[in-house]
DNA sequence: AAGCGGACAGCATACGTATTCAGACGATGC
DNA sequence: GCATCGTCTGAATACGTATGCTGTCCGCTT
């Protein structure tokens, strides 16, 4: 080994006075290499600071002990700006990626790029894990080509049995009732949803369904005219609040789609004179660290990051080693705060 | 090839009826290969949905086109919160990697790991960009190590002389004088910092020493007394805050060292009954989303995190080419909300 | 004493790409 | 018509590891 160059298993193997390929198995810990020469390899790498060649033993064993996390979002296009959720649940997959062994390759991609076949195929990643939501058709039509190329990949989001794949996600419907049966025994009447509800945002469409049949549990009307559209941004929040106060409906209740919805509800509330929660209780969703700082500290609907950044982790490493899984509904938590 | 394999080098050569070189260099844009070779080449990839296989490139190339990205921070042990002024900067980080074509590899790391040899040793990565506060006694050797091992790296920090290693920071000296004369402007005689003011945190001791600076130039005393160690989370600021109210020294601003500890700080004003800005103006650092959500929203000094996350990139870019790249120092942005 | 099985280690090779060197071919100059 | 040059392509090989197969040595059985 000429000085500078970094050790090879050759080079240890030479020291120890046995051949290359013991060493790589006493580094394995396989059980063919006698105690006596495994520990006296495993001193010689030590002293060298030998470290297996990631990428020679990839490119020998055909997989990589690296998962890829793919963030994609419709309304970021500069990719600085990232949901403070998927954060929040990034910390969790970090975690629990190196505690079981793997490293996590990250990557923010647009909707446009070419995501859904460049991670497996150049064979930098065992497995995807997809955070995001997005514009629902082409986003199925890409995971439809992740199946078809035999890619492994886990999802967060809705479990709509029309899309493929193991996903982990949160019981929106349930959380949405949570909502809305919250806000009805703290005795509002007008209860007003920011966000969408169209099947292009499934989550948040089922968040909205929760507070429907809260509704009708209720006996209490569905009032088309106080659902109002809004992606999830502090920015889209602001403005749908605005146009629900133009619409001149009455309402004494929010219930936002997201805490993003809901922190921009609360700008563009106070900015009309109406108090929170005195005019109008309002109730987030995620649970986002920014969440419990705002003024008022906001109600909302906690969704469970660490415990699905650890089964998104999980699952994909079942399905790489081809064992099978199934979808994971986590339930939701009301918290309860100042807003409402 | 056998169907369902992915498709190799030479699969593509075959049915171009050229040889694996041939392959290899028209992917690559060689110009020794002739244009109507090479597009027929290009054409017979696309087709197959051929992509390099990244280990087996990495292997032969001895680098791998990707950057590691470790964070490590002395407060979070159980690795779910990270920081939120670096995980503004990871968007940007992620952004300028795909941009210059690189991936980037994301970690955690306990301080205690063997985070300083574990990347470029096993050639997981070409190159490390750090991020982090810390215990900066053990920091240093590990950074030294860095250096003697001859790794690529760059760290987002103080300029300290005494660390190796090319530095992107922040000006702190000169936003703690931003701060401090903004609070001087505003009326305010009894400035307290929340925050380290010892050599193991130099970017909390530079804001305080601006602070100092603001202070001297405006004739007015330092009273020690005033200044409280709080680290960069909430509850540290919220603790270092009822301190600071039990010494019982009159104050009626409070400059703070991160604006995590400054919402800390909000908190315990309010609890003791003063308001802000009435009773106690308020001045954060770093601008994280949470600043301008707050009640009241805060006035801070902005980093520029998009700008020091593709400076980052760049300049280790720029060592792995092995190219000579300097300090860089941002100015930091004086950003005047209600909390002042 | 011959045969046998277990424990251990080495030989050879495969993984897929990138690069060095050499060769083929046609065109040009004298 | 021969040498020369430039352009393009192919053969061979290296990168470092992991593994199937083979071989050796030893203790044990029959």
């Amino acid at each position: 080994m000429a000085s500078g160059d970094k050790p090879t298993s050759f080079d240890i193997a030479a020291l120890a006075g046995v051949s290359q390929p013991t060493v790589s198995r006493a580094l394995r810990g396989d059980r063919t290499v006698s105690a006596a020469t495994r520990l006296r390899i495993e001193a010689i790498a030590r002293q060298l600071n030998y470290k297996v060649d990631k990428n020679a033993s990839a490119l020998r064993r055909g997989s990589t002990s690296t998962l890829a996390l793919l963030f994609f979002e419709d309304p970021a296009p500069d990719g600085s700006r990232i949901n403070p959720f998927f954060l929040s649940m990034l910390g969790s997959i970090l975690h629990t990626c190196g505690a079981r062994g793997y490293d996590l390759l990250t990557s923010f991609q647009q909707l446009s790029a070419d995501w859904h076949v460049d991670y497996e195929d150049s064979r930098k990643a065992d497995g995807l894990i997809l955070l995001g939501y997005g514009d629902f058709d082409d986003y199925s039509r890409r995971l439809d080509q992740l199946v078809a190329q035999g890619t492994h990949f886990v999802r967060w989001g809705s479990a709509d049995p029309a899309h493929p794949g193991t996903v982990i996600g949160c019981d929106n419907i349930a959380g949405g009732r949570d909502a809305g049966q919250h806000l009805i025994e703290r005795g509002r009447r007008g209860i007003a949803f920011l966000g969408d509800a169209s099947n292009h945002y499934p989550e948040s469409r089922d968040r909205y369904r929760g507070l429907a049949q809260a509704l009708r549990m209720a006996d209490m009307p569905i009032d088309p005219g106080l659902q109002v559209d809004a992606l999830s941004s502090e920015a889209s929040g602001y403005d749908a609040a605005r146009r629900l106060i133009a619409r001149g409906i009455a309402f004494d209740a929010i219930f936002a789609a997201s805490d993003m919805i809901a922190l921009g509800a609360v700008r563009a509330l106070v900015e009309s004179g109406r108090s929170v929660p005195g005019d109008v209780a309002l109730v987030g969703f995620d649970d986002i660290p920014a969440a419990s700082l705002a003024q008022p500290p906001l109600t909302t609907i906690r969704q469970d990051y660490a415990r699905a950044g650890e089964l998104l982790v999980d699952m994909l490493i079942r399905r790489i080693n081809r064992r099978d899984t199934e979808p994971a509904l986590l339930p939701p938590e009301l918290v309860v705060r100042k807003s409402s």
